[in-house]
DNA sequence: ACGGCGAATGTAACCAGTTACATTATGCAG
DNA sequence: CTGCATAATGTAACTGGTTACATTCGCCGT
């Protein structure tokens, strides 16, 4: 007898894992009592129930959250695909998708791409093999491998940062091709003409948009550099070295601070000797030295807005439509009138 | 019997999902044979394997993650607690992490708590919920109920950005006492006595061991502010207002880029009328204007390092020995010698 | 005393996979 | 033409929860 026990003990000791079955079996009720006691307590009777709460305390039960997502078909997690995580740009749009998602009782699980269609394609797999619920990817660039898994998978998904109708599934986003002619008509009404543009790969999408935009639109040179300050930096010293702009319009926040910073340390003065002109409106952007003068793109509540409509389609069957968000000519102290 | 049929119709166009026995009864093989086409094509006849595969296509099934989840135990994710998403600092960490993660095939879930172990245990729970089989969170502050939490679940857990080998579960980070003294000590080195620190809120306990080392070291004046530019930019004005150190050090680089822009906005010079020094090394650091002299922090490092050390521990439960990384100084142009 | 009702609890089927073990088929040596 | 090893496939028992339905029990009204 007192062997039986100790052996039942030695197994319950190396046990696995403790399961509603053994919580049900030392509490001395039936498993359906011990799951009522999760989902919906008012239903057993107090002493029940305070028997059974003891016996989960006493084998510190967890349950198993695969178990109850085979039963209710719910994971209760979505995906998020976007180009980096390097960058303040995307950091804000998760802030914000997380933070609506949480609303909602849904987690956020993030992949990064890295521009790369087939990388997407292959993490999207990932992450619909681990049970994610719906996905949130960056631009309109889709291996169609990616088109076919999300068939299959009847999967939700949104694509955030850019705006189509016509696209295959919801976007949430914005007007790059506008928002470049809108940072290029701030700076031609100050009177600028020779502009150089600098802006990140044109892997990227939208990217490619917003430089699309401004080809062809008067006395401009183009320069590709890295996403990031340095790049600025890099991006100016290219330009200096030649063409000499009054006007150096930068299609990334990011872009224009290393841009603004590399200028300054040329010995010109930003804006008397040259203006630069932003895209995105980061939080720091205001609070540079100078103010950096930019287009607003609405991320915080692209953000939230597509929380919203990810939730609503994953929990309600709600597909969302396409939604354009505007953006806004932000004018400070880095753009002047053209000397 | 013509609605009888209706009915059926409807049923099978409703049908909730495809599942391994649907394949297996189109395919005309055993519920076996198609997860071993799955798990182990090898050992399936050529001919049989086309055959299910074809299946699968027809059918266009997906296999349940929750069904493998439940019989591997293996959810393949975890998750991450970061106080906000909203700064690089923590942008560049989940960057490492979810590349070392995927290089591990795992997936990295991520959870916001502001700073608040309340709002840290109620994401903790919802990860476990979901089925994180591991835990990376920032700092030493904690919840006891975050403790009851992960020994209940057994959960590997593991805490970054600081270091304390004695902490209750295994540290991977650096020494945010000693980096705060060695920005100070340059500042001194250069002939800086009076000095204003500007810093985060407190509440944040990396922050506040940066506070903690300065304390009583000379004729210091504190300012809090937000962790971010802005906040950078409001602390300069706050300090110009009275004190008039010859020196500002920011206990975040994010702080320094505002402070520093907000000192030349009012007319100073850097360094020559004005030292700044930050504290982090973020990547634009180098590239602001002046280049921006800070404590190189090693969090690209440590985000590569905690994906393995999480992973070892999940996969192959050996638990990580706490690990201390080496921070830097990184003298730039933003410092100089006290006028 | 008995029918009826509702509250509390139990039984067993179910979800969608994996896998140990059993069975059948094939090939080749003796 | 056995005999036996090996490959291919099938059967059924698992995983750990949820839940429809059945059962038991006590109480109330008549």
């Amino acid at each position: 007898m007192i062997e039986s026990r100790a052996e039942q003990v030695k197994k319950t000791a190396m046990r696995k894992r403790v399961n509603l079955r053994d919580v049900a079996a030392d509490a001395g009720v039936s498993v359906a009592t011990v799951s009522r006691v999760m989902n919906s307590p008012a239903s057993v009777a107090p002493a029940t129930r305070e028997r059974v709460e003891g016996a989960m305390r006493r084998l510190q039960w967890v349950p198993s959250a695969a178990a109850r997502a085979i039963n209710s078909g719910r994971t209760r997690f979505v995906g998020a695909l976007v180009p980096t995580l390097d960058s303040d740009i995307f950091a804000r749009v998760l802030a914000n998708l997380e933070q609506g998602l949480t609303a909602q009782r849904l987690s956020l699980v993030v992949a990064t791409t890295d521009d790369d269609p087939k990388i997407e394609v292959a993490k999207a797999r990932a992450l619909v093999d681990i049970g994610a619920e719906g996905l949130i990817v960056s631009g309109m660039t889709r291996s169609p491998d990616f088109h076919d898994l999300i068939d299959r998978a009847r999967l939700p998904t949104i694509a955030i940062s850019c705006h189509d109708p016509e696209y295959s599934m919801p976007t949430i986003g914005y007007d790059n091709h506008g928002a470049a002619l809108a940072a290029l008509g701030h700076l031609t009404e100050l009177g600028h003409r020779r502009i150089a543009v600098l802006h990140g790969p044109v892997r990227n999408d939208r990217t490619r948009l917003r430089v699309a935009a401004l080809q062809g639109q008067g006395d401009l040179s183009f320069h590709e550099t890295a996403l990031s300050t340095k790049g600025g930096c890099e991006g100016v010293r290219a330009v200096l070295a030649g063409y000499r702009p009054s006007a150096i319009l930068c299609l990334s926040d990011v872009i224009a601070a290393g841009a603004m910073a590399e200028v300054q340390r040329q010995g010109l003065r930003v804006p008397a000797d040259m203006s630069v002109m932003g895209l995105d409106d980061l939080p720091g952007s205001a609070h540079l030295y100078p103010a950096l003068s930019t287009i607003h793109l609405p991320v915080s509540r692209m953000g939230r807005g597509v929380a919203d409509a990810l939730a609503g389609w994953v929990e309600r069957d709600e597909k969302p439509h396409p939604h354009l968000l505007d953006f806004e000519l932000i004018a400070r102290a880095s753009t002047g009138p053209c000397p």
